[in-house]
RNA sequence: GGAGGGGUGGCCGAGUGGUUAAAGGCAGCAGACUGUAAAUCUGCCCGCAUUGCGUACGCUGGUUCGAAUCCAGCCCCCUCCA
């Protein structure tokens, strides 16, 4: 009997992770996690990743699985959630993904594209054109692939890099392998929900949280991370604290100046979840109250719904 | 009391006669988003309005065709010497 997916998403600090652990326990779920920092096995505390207390309350899966060295994606991720998905549903119990990173969740319920794989040499020749000059870059990848320069912002360096190393792996524009791809989860087998709270309310809390996590370690971790001295271009290299952090330990920044970068980029993201709650999942049920009980019973009520109607199929 | 320095848009901070509603940053707002996504990028950001108008650089006057920029007086702040 397979029980439909729970899928949550909120911005940073909305209070996912308690959320998750409650709904696990109460409807006997699993956590997936859906957000692309957590996934790094290197930072714990400066992530928000649940504790090892957090997750003995219910099973947790892919939270720090992946060691930092490792470019992750969002094409991985999708093939590895989609593999625990299927599983956790296999033995009858819910999977509760959940996670900040609405490119993942997306991925999920929408499908992605599959891409070629790219060697590091494509890469490295991609970006060597982007950083000698994002409108030359751009201007090439108008040549080989004029709708896919129409669509892209001659500033945007990350997205013409990304077209270009397809095309330098592959010969082919990467909108050749733009096609539409059928998603790992059915239409009518999720739910979604989106964690809304007051943005003045949540900017405080982020802020006060990083000051606690600087007070529970967040300077060791990433010291730690730091002397691995790992590709700056790595994804967990970009994790709010990390290039802050980075300066102070070069002597280039002070603590106070590394911390306040964290909290802007923090709050920043904050931001753009917000974004792409309101345009990317219009169709989400959204809760703008912060109590857990009210969280809890919102997301059951709607779970209950869609169980019983894929119960009588 | 004496000698200097300074008062610029929500904040910080450029600007020293016109091309300045005034660089840049911060804060804020809005948006985009198919493998770096806690990333990357775009727009708005004095008010009102359709390329326009109004009001703006401590205050009050003055010089000038024209001033945030020059002059005078006044108010306030800072540093140093008494």
């Amino acid at each position: 009997m397979t029980r439909p997916a729970i899928l949550i998403h909120g911005p940073t600090a909305s209070g996912k992770t308690e959320l998750s652990i409650q709904l696990a326990q109460d409807l006997c779920g699993e956590i997936v996690n859906a957000d692309a920092m957590q996934v790094y096995r290197d930072l714990r505390i400066i992530t928000a990743r649940p504790s090892d207390e957090d997750m003995a309350r219910a099973p947790h899966h892919l939270f720090g699985v992946v060691d930092g060295a490792i470019r992750y994606s969002t094409g991985e991720w999708r093939h590895d959630v989609a593999a625990r998905i299927q599983d956790i549903q296999r033995r009858g119990r819910v999977p509760i993904v959940i996670g900040g990173t609405g490119l993942y969740l997306s991925a999920l319920t929408e499908g992605l594209s599959d891409m070629p794989d790219i060697p590091d040499d494509a890469r490295g020749e991609a970006w060597k054109l982007v950083d000698a000059s994002t409108d030359a870059a751009h201007d090439k990848l108008a040549q080989i692939d004029p709708s896919t320069a129409q669509r892209l912002k001659p500033g945007d360096g990350q997205r013409i890099a990304r077209a270009l190393e397809v095309w330098f792996a592959t010969g082919q524009p990467i909108s050749a392998f733009q096609t539409p791809k059928p998603p790992d989860l059915r239409a009518d087998e999720w739910i979604g929900v989106a964690l809304t709270p007051r943005r003045s309310d949540l900017y405080q809390r982020i802020d006060a949280r990083f000051e606690a996590m600087v007070e529970s370690g967040a300077l060791e971790e990433v010291r730690a991370l730091y002397e691995r001295r790992l590709d700056p271009s790595l994804p967990i290299m970009k994790a709010h604290g990390v290039p802050g952090f980075q300066a102070y330990f070069d002597g280039l920044a002070s603590l106070e100046t590394a911390i306040s970068r964290a909290q802007r980029d923090t709050r920043r993201y904050a931001k753009r979840q917000f974004t792409w709650i309101a345009n990317q999942f219009p169709h989400w049920a959204r809760i703008p109250s912060e109590d857990l009980e009210t969280r809890v019973g919102v997301v059951s009520a709607l779970f209950a719904e869609i169980d019983a109607a894929m119960m009588k199929r």
